[in-house]
DNA sequence: AATGGGGCCTGAGAGC
DNA sequence: TGCTCTCAGGCCCCAT
């Protein structure tokens, strides 16, 4: 479910509340959780780690140490806890837990099980394979028309899918994109193949607007089993969703009925009137 | 070679 | 009430 937005929000709370902080103790309930190393060395590698920062690429989030980097990326259903004072009950789909040296825990929550945890040293491979696949972050500055255009290229394909390929641009997912699409009038099915430098222009600015409103909103929280933050609380962004989860409500700039159907696999909204 | 579809999992909600 | 079915925000892998 987290996508830049909700990743960002999270990101930003671990750097005002870990920087600093020393992992005392590593629990691992699971192998599932941490699947690219062994347990074994994924608790001897964060085990006595002092924080330094605390970074995103997309929708991974890199959490600097002294000696090496812990890796996390929420999937659909992953979340990320801090918690204050005694361990309360037992909470459901908990993966992991690391203890800190102001008492806090940090918890892993993941009932689906697609979310991910790895300890990575300077240079490992496991790096390369992860984080040094994708392109530019959406929100990185430099995303411009002409970078846009470059990362096209020749590619044949759905606006939608170009969108969600963390390879081009990465941190977009299936809500953002379709936001992304209504913001540029863009239809989701358009090829890229179509797209002119006007086109580029305004995915360009919507790309950059979308995700920056969100963020301002603390990200998408869907449903009772949806994204919350560290804290446990929900983002606001779903109330300012122009097109997703809207399908056959209008429009909110012309009032025509939101189409709702499936595309790269994945359920789309748009406003067939104002997307072209 | 790039692209679309299935698979990985569990839970929530709809429909009967 | 309780069962079954569909669907879900992501990404890897495989066949085409």
């Amino acid at each position: 479910m987290p996508e830049l937005p909700e990743v960002e929000t999270v990101r930003r709370e671990l750097a005002a509340t870990l920087v600093g902080r020393t992992v005392t103790e590593v629990a691992v309930h699971g192998p599932r959780t941490v699947r690219r190393q062994s347990v074994r060395r994924f608790r001897a590698g964060l085990t006595g780690r002092r924080v330094l920062d605390v970074r995103r690429h997309g929708k991974y989030l890199l959490i600097g140490c002294d000696g090496g980097t812990l890796v996390v990326h929420l999937r659909m259903t992953g979340r990320l806890s801090l918690e204050d004072g005694a361990p309360g009950g037992v909470i459901p789909h908990t993966h992991a837990v690391l203890s800190l040296d102001d008492g806090r825990r940090l918890r892993f929550v993941d009932p689906r099980t697609f979310g991910e945890l790895f300890f990575a040293t300077e240079g490992d491979q496991l790096l390369a394979d992860t984080v040094g696949r994708l392109g530019p972050d959406a929100a990185d500055g430099g995303i411009g028309p002409e970078a846009l255009g470059r990362l096209v290229g020749r590619r044949r394909t759905s606006l939608k899918a170009f969108l969600l390929d963390q390879a081009m641009i990465a941190g977009i997912g299936n809500i953002y994109a379709d936001e992304i699409c209504f913001a540029a009038g863009l239809r989701p099915d358009r090829s890229t193949a179509t797209l002119g430098a006007d086109d580029l222009a305004r995915l360009a600015v919507a790309v950059r607007a979308v995700l920056s409103r969100a963020v301002g909103s603390r990200g998408t929280s869907l449903g009772d089993g949806g994204y919350r933050d560290l804290f446990g609380d929900p983002g606001g962004f779903q109330a300012e969703h122009a097109v997703y989860g809207r399908g056959g409500r209008p429009c909110p700039r012309c009032g025509t009925a939101i189409e709702k159907s499936r595309l790269a696999g994945r359920s789309t909204h748009w406003c067939p009137r104002c997307q072209g």
